[in-house]
DNA sequence: AATAAATTTTAGACTCGCCTAAATTTTATT
DNA sequence: AATAAAATTTAGGCGAGTCTAAAATTTATT
């Protein structure tokens, strides 16, 4: 039995959503994620429970099942590796691939993934950042760092984003911001938790908290 | 208001049924080409005219109008775009592309397409010799014959198929018929209308009527 | 603990694409 | 021209996925 587009879209945001942790998603949560109404996200919550999916009890939240987390995982990496191929190979920028990779995820045919991952190279991360699942469903999230936490003086690398708005995406372009640059944080405003930064060893930079918050660093 | 999947492939089914010449499409013939029955046909046809896709009058078979068939030209420009990727980038062979870039078709975004034509080096024709519309949504179907057509003794090149099947393409494969070949007419069964034809100069191989019917050739 | 607020589910309805069975229209045959 | 056959449309219905409004349940506040 195959599954819909919409199932998969379900699947993959309450994968998202659920953490890594696999903690309980709520009916709201999910219609936001959605954008329908909660109503709706019921209906479907009880036709994925009915194929297994999930883990679904009356007003309590859902979990993903074994076999729903694989699904999900599958897409995702489809998803990821569209993503590679539209910037690295039809030179899209990294800002406005998401939308198209949503629709191709859902692409059926095992060997078409497995084709394209062998075209690509086998990448390990996609264009934001974010790992890209093996064949055999294993996905291993790193354990990143917020730019927030980072401590005056650090020396960071710049390794994803959490927002993958073509907007926020766009104001790092324009910032010289991308995947590898070199963040040293230079001053740290008290009062509104701005930031100075340096990127790589160049340019400072003024950074608001809310694009800190979105960014994804590591140590050393 | 975009058009659905089950909408372009109904445009798409119409624009080959309807051939070169725009001849009418009964409601019978597209119930035999999407696989369902006549009734529903219908209700699809009304809603097609409706979006002004088609010209429609009852009992009267469908045509495609101008907008109607600069969308079915749009899907069959991305289905042989991605079939030449499938194959050229991707290494499947040419049997078994059809279905997949049957989902690809669908996938909307018109920069996507720009950007695969130019990755792709602007193809002029898909892996089964089929012409690709250019982006400005001319097609020019060459006009090839077929094996049937050619006299006994004639040195004629493979340029195409009328079955798309993977069948009759893997048969193709079996016998060492591609693109391109070189085919000449070494005898011609009157019986039955099987032939022999000499591939690239080199092995005699014997060939139905079933195959030649469904054989595009060009003459010198 | 009682009440209010927020969350979630149920009820009933809609569109889309499809179905079967019956009615209508066109085409072919006598 | 009448009748039979074939093609097409209409009528009525179904599942998927969505909606709004109302009911039920859980959570927060008094
Ligand atoms: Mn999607
Ligand atoms: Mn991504
Ligand atoms: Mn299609
Ligand atoms: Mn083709």
């Amino acid at each position: 039995m195959q599954n819909s587009f919409t199932e998969e879209n379900y699947l993959k945001i309450i994968h998202s959503l659920s953490g890594r942790d696999g903690a309980e998603v709520s009916t709201n949560a999910l219609a936001e994620g959605t954008a329908t109404r909660a109503a709706s996200v019921t209906d479907m919550l009880r036709k994925l429970a009915d194929k297994g999916l999930i883990n679904y009890k009356k007003y309590q939240g859902v979990t993903l099942t074994e076999l729903g987390e694989k699904v999900a995982i599958k897409v995702i990496r489809k998803h990821r590796l569209w993503e590679v191929f539209l910037v690295e190979k039809l030179g899209f920028g990294w800002d406005e691939v998401h939308d198209i990779a949503e629709e191709l995820e859902h692409i059926p045919s095992e060997i078409l993934v497995e084709k394209l991952d062998t075209f690509l190279g086998h990448p390990r991360f996609d264009p934001h950042g974010d790992p890209i699942p093996d064949a055999k469903g294993n996905l291993t999230e790193p354990d990143y760092l917020v730019l927030t936490d980072v401590q005056l003086g650090e020396k960071v690398r710049m390794m994803g984003v959490l927002d993958h708005a073509p907007s926020f995406l766009q104001h790092l372009d324009r910032s010289g911001i991308t995947l590898g640059s070199l963040i040293e944080v230079v001053e740290i405003n008290e009062y509104d938790k701005s930031a100075s930064v340096q990127i790589n060893g160049g340019q400072t930079l003024f950074i608001s908290l809310e694009v800190s918050k979105n960014l994804l660093v590591q140590r050393r």
